[in-house]
DNA sequence: GCGCAAACCGACCGGTCGGTCGGTATGGGT
DNA sequence: ACCCATACCGACCGACCGGTCGGTTTGCGC
């Protein structure tokens, strides 16, 4: 096989992908049938099995892919901060641009629809969070490492706090409402260094 | 009809609701069958379409079931706390409970499964969220007020970034991990006002 | 103990689902 | 010009879905 025409399988792929998460993120994935994915490609049922085994892959290389896009645009910009407080507030930004940005459709797919993935391959998906959460527990736990007391707020609590802020947007986010994306940004950050009253 | 009989129509509703919602929860509301929702009441499924008219009615009821705990079990008792911050840290708590209890799926049920329900239903839904939002904004607000200088976080973020923090829960919490409900509730009220670092 | 409505059963319906398969079109390499 | 892997089509499959319906059981009121 040459290299362009594997480099246009790796395409191909990945457009269903795109057109698949956009499906699953508006409709849900079960309401989603393949019918729907292969239409929406101008591809027949029949067509779209050559690229994919299952429904169960799509799902899966989707949400693999939305683990790829948050380790490649929040994890790999923050890792090169050497400031500690700096480096969350780097990752509290660019996690929250990223839930929100209307081309990656992934990530959202990715929060929702877990129970639908096979056992196997969801703890897969989850290791790859669970890895992210650890960054994150770390950061805060060396950020609070710094002052003289220790801190009523343990960096395990304070890092599902944050990931419950942030992933959560998706659900009552709107684009046209008064709360943008980059109001969000300065206050979510605020709110979790200095609390309500700050 | 006696008072007796129209008493165990209820109750019978409310246990098939009770069953639903444990299903829906554990498996999804796409991914379990009427079938399945009948055989774990030992009924028909002809039995269980003699209580609900469709498989949206029981999960728009089960929703509604969910909201009327939330105002029962947390706006409820709130009211009544006069200090306005001492009315916050119970909602805290009691929302947390709520989020947390084993006896009460109809809530997680309802932070899941918003996408299938008919969008008339879930107008309704949204509608009776939406005044528990602002119930929250404007109990915020009212905390804030009370400070000399005007808080970097407005009331509207504020909430939604606690909301977010609770109803997050459900998607990582396990009761025999490490992070237990009592510690839980004083380490996010504690984020709240303080910050990462109180 | 009879009447009657409510509760329930089980067979059934049309439709859709994820997935399969035999066959055809296509286009780059030689 | 021909080869052949790859891409793709479209008809098809068995299972199951939500929902219906005619008929039977059940149990309370009288």
């Amino acid at each position: 096989m040459s290299a362009m025409a594997r480099e246009a399988v790796i395409d191909s792929r990945q457009e269903i992908l795109r057109t698949a998460a956009r499906l699953f993120q508006q409709r849900g994935y079960d309401a989603t049938s393949m019918n729907d994915v292969a239409a929406s490609l101008k591809l027949s049922k029949g067509g779209l099995y050559h690229h994919f085994q299952s429904k169960d892959e799509i799902l899966f290389e989707i949400m693999n892919h939305a683990m790829d896009i948050t380790e490649e645009r929040v994890l790999g910009p923050v890792r090169g901060i050497a400031n500690p407080e700096e480096r969350l507030r780097a990752l509290i930004r660019l996690h929250i641009e990223v839930v929100l940005s209307p081309r990656d459709r992934e990530i959202t797919v990715m929060l929702h629809e877990n129970h639908p993935l096979p056992p196997a391959l969801r703890r897969r998906i989850n290791g790859r969070k669970k890895e992210y959460i650890h960054f994150l527990e770390n950061l805060i736990a060396e950020i609070q490492g710094s002052r003289r007391a220790a801190p009523r707020v343990s960096p395990r609590a304070a890092a599902f706090a944050l990931l419950g802020m942030i992933n959560w947007i998706y659900q009552w986010y709107k684009p046209e409402g008064e709360l943008q994306v980059q109001n969000l940004v300065p206050q979510f950050t605020d709110l979790l260094f200095g609390g309500l009253l700050v």
